[in-house]
DNA sequence: TATTTTTAGTTGACATATAAACTAAAATAA
DNA sequence: TTATTTTAGTTTATATGTCAACTAAAAATA
């Protein structure tokens, strides 16, 4: 994994690396996380819908959790349905409105998200601890930078 | 796309807010990637072995390819056959190891990569042209920080 | 040299991801 | 009220991604 550290390939400006940066170092992140939630649930996405479930004041529909985690509404039915067979959420029809359902996570579920989010958030310690209090609020303000920059000119 | 330049949830630590922002910026770049290859090709992971291919001094076989944009080799088989129908590469035997193929742009293939190349590095010039020099030099940096706190430590 | 182990690539099973076409229901307009 | 449009969720087709099992060939070792 060492050797991963370095990107795979060189850049005529440096503001292409940089943006290589951020890719790839979300890859890797990706890489390590995937395993990570294993043997419990199958994927970083099915911890996503956990943690948000577990951490919103507000009741979720299915669009819900597709809106805020940028998910396809086509996908989510997917993932729901894995982690719904697993028993972790259930399907509740919503009071007024028949289209939709209320997501809830079951008692085991929480369980599981708790669990999970636990443990991950000692390994994002572990992972972080290099990076002083500086550096983090660095990396939060220039994301948002970067962000920033995607949201605005279009596609 | 302007709402989504917030992270969907708020974090206990900045240290987990910061490796999130990493993340969420990853994933928006990823969505905004996603349609600026076509309709020339399917997606990024299909650019990502043009512009390898295009880049390289050496020769490189699909194992070669698998290892620098960490995707399995069984992923790189597909990748390759979508990208061989289209004509823009193609599998050469290799000279001595019979199990192996060099994999090389066709002319229409090294074409496109060219062409789609220049119309990438102007969008990310755009993407990052908020950015300071010192900024983009900041993000390189602590984008290394990270990876090197991702490599250590274990899964 | 003969046997064992490793390696390159493919295949199949499965999870994630999008887009387009669809159903049923809600919201809006006529 | 009726007709139209929009919305929530599912289904299907296709691409990306992993892992495990497999084949054939190379490399290591006995």
């Amino acid at each position: 994994m060492k050797a991963s550290v370095d990107l795979p390939i060189e850049f005529a400006s440096r503001e292409h690396e940089a943006l290589m940066s951020i890719w790839w170092t979300s890859l890797l992140l990706k890489k390590v996380s995937g395993k990570f939630f294993q043997p419990e649930l199958a994927s970083e996405a099915q911890f996503n819908i956990l943690v948000l479930l577990n951490d919103s004041n507000e009741e979720l529909s299915q669009k819900d959790l597709g809106v805020k985690l940028l998910v396809d509404k086509s996908n989510i039915t997917g993932l729901l349905d894995r982690l719904e067979k697993q028993g972790c959420i259930e399907r509740t029809p919503h009071e007024t409105d028949r289209r939709s359902y209320t997501i809830r996570l079951t008692k085991s579920g929480k369980k599981l998200a708790e669990k999970l989010d636990k443990r991950y958030v000692k390994r994002v310690h572990e992972i972080m601890s290099a990076l002083t209090k500086k550096e983090i609020e660095e990396i939060i303000r220039l994301m948002r930078k970067v962000r920033n920059g995607l949201a605005t000119g279009g596609g």
